[in-house]
RNA sequence: CGCGGGGUAGAGCAGUCCGGUAGCUCGUCGGGCUCAUAACCCGGAGGUCAGGGGUUCAAAUCCCCUCCCCGCAACCA
């Protein structure tokens, strides 16, 4: 069997998730529910990054101490995920010892081995704030540069602070890159990391800083603490139990190196030079695979606080419920292009796709049954026709946009053979079979066509939509978990229930 | 000359790599059906494919130029 090991990345927990970062924990979920379903060792991975200056500064406005606002944000973030059915294996939090120990480690032998030296960060000071920023970030004033948070004004300042030498692993990196063309998706971004970072030169990056305190303490060298790098990527292999003294857990023997890295292009970056190059220096094999999606955009405009337009995966699951959300995100992302979402688009699509097409089909294709056969459909011959050959090709073009992420192709796949067995009703009039008693062969084709068609569906559908898929299994006499394997049925046995997507009505007050 | 992504029917998009009667979804108009969640099925209208020039028998698609929009600052994936 083989194995796959997936991960997330980690959310940083200075505020609560919104239907964005969602979405990459509902895509990972999908994408490892499918690895499941066809057979693989699966191990998915999230959790959330739990230190550095803003969340010590949002402690401090909320009055709490870093640590029980992390708490707060977690506890919250992982109710998020339960809602949205995301079903991991391991939750990592970067306060959590096993982490912390791990990463002083790692963070040590790097020292002692020389890829991480001392020297000095420099920038843009607000004395105030106590906070860096960097050229491009400061505000341009009459008098000198400006905190872009507070307005007033910065001083260039030099920071004692620890580096890690990037610049040692350019090449092998270039290299890697090259040799690798599956290694960063999608592809246009391959370039983007070539040209735009390591042609011109891979600088080293900071690994601490002396001006926060919320962070893991460089152990050899009090006033220091992590900054963000290592101590964040790393909990892809902490949380597997990984050992820079080589003694590794069982779990990092099975599952390392990670298949696929699910992050968003923002810091597609960081997973693609800061990690590779980190785990270079530790001796430690590359992942096979980072994705960096697209984002979710609020209509055209990215998703901000400041502009008010965030919506968070609660309040969807709470009024349309957790499939449509799941299938929303999954549908309408594209692979490489950001997606978009508004209410009526989000209403639109679930009523086209979930309530007209699959809902209703399974309405009438599972009452005709009752009605003309007391649910059961048993046909004396196996039909075949056009209906059930899409179906078969669905499942080949549905594996193969899967195995390459294109979930959004997969889905449309998916959804291809349920618009046409909606057709395949109109052509062979089941209503009309069913007053000619010597039509009753005929009629039970039609209708396991149906059904088989929706049995199809459901297994395919099962990663997107894993409680909509169980319930409708269930009215089809099926087990609610699927395998990717199950074979068509000789019969059908079938039982109306619930509709399983109920039309949603906007009122004009919630646009 | 900063980098990148876009500009195709009212809206959202595919097609552009590998030139060959312009396609999908939603909306709209007309028709059909009655098994179904006012759902489903069929048909119509609607586009000088941002603009200009070039290559070609033929360009949304290849080449050159111009214009416009969105990211690359921030909370933020």
């Amino acid at each position: 069997m083989p194995k796959f090991y997936i991960t997330t990345a980690i959310p940083y927990a200075s505020q609560r998730p919104h239907i964005g970062n969602t979405y990459e924990a509902i895509f990972t979920d999908a994408v490892a529910r499918y690895h499941k379903l066809v057979g693989d060792d699966v191990y998915f991975l999230t959790g959330t990054d739990e230190h550095g200056l803003k969340v010590e500064r949002a402690a401090e406005k909320a009055g709490v101490t870093p640590q029980q606002f992390v708490d707060g944000v977690t506890a919250d973030l992982r109710s998020i995920w339960d809602m949205c059915m995301v079903e991991y294996d391991d939750f990592i939090r970067t306060t959590e010892t096993r982490h912390k120990e791990t990463v002083k480690k790692m963070f040590k032998r790097l020292f002692e081995q020389g890829d991480i030296y001392k020297g000095a960060y420099e920038g843009w000071y607000c004395i105030p704030d106590e906070a860096f920023h960097t050229e491009s970030q400061v505000v341009k004033g009459e008098t000198g540069n400006l905190c872009p948070d507070c307005g007033r004004p910065v001083e260039w300042t030099s920071e004692e602070a620890y580096f890690f030498r990037l610049s040692a692993y350019a090449e092998r990196l270039e290299a890697h890159i090259e040799a690798n063309p599956a290694f960063i998706q999608p592809d246009n971004r391959k370039n983007e990391m070539l040209n735009g970072y390591i042609k011109p030169g891979l600088q080293d990056f900071c690994v601490s800083r002396t001006s926060f305190k919320w962070g893991i303490e460089v152990d050899f060298d009090p006033g220091h603490v992590m900054y963000v790098w290592v101590d964040a990527l790393s909990n892809y292999i902490t949380a597997l139990g990984y050992d820079p003294g080589g003694n590794h857990g069982e779990l990092f023997s099975k599952y390392w190196p990670c298949d696929v890295h699910v992050l968003g292009k923002d810091v597609l970056r960081f997973h693609t030079l800061y990690w590779p190059g980190m785990l270079m220096a530790l001796g430690i094999p590359l992942p096979k695979q980072v994705f960096g999606h697209p984002w979710l955009l609020m209509g055209g405009d990215k998703m901000s606080k400041s502009l008010g337009n965030v919506i968070y995966a609660p309040e969807l699951i709470e009024k349309y419920g957790v499939d449509c959300t799941r299938y929303y995100v999954l549908r309408e992302m594209p692979f490489a292009r950001d997606g978009s979402i508004t209410r009526e688009q989000f209403v639109s699509r679930c009523n086209t796709d979930l309530a007209n097409d699959l809902g209703n089909l399974a309405s009438r294709s599972i009452t005709m049954a009752e009605k003309y056969f007391d649910g059961n459909v048993s046909p004396e011959t196996t039909p075949q026709n056009e209906v059930l050959t899409l179906c078969a090709a669905s499942r080949e073009q549905y594996r193969a946009a899967m195995d390459k992420l294109a979930m959004q192709t997969a889905v449309t796949e998916a959804m291809a053979p349920i618009v046409r067995a909606n057709r395949f009703i109109d052509e062979t009039m089941p209503w009309v079979l069913a007053k000619d008693e010597s039509k009753a062969e005929d009629l039970r084709h039609v209708l396991y066509t149906l059904l088989e068609t929706l049995r199809a569906a459901s297994v395919l559908l099962y990663p997107v939509m894993p409680l909509a898929m169980g319930r409708l299994r269930a009215q089809l006499g099926l087990p609610e978990i699927p395998v990717w394997d199950e074979p068509a049925p000789d019969g059908f046995s079938v039982k109306r229930g619930e509709n399983l997507f109920p039309r949603i009505i906007l009122e004009e007050a919630e646009t």
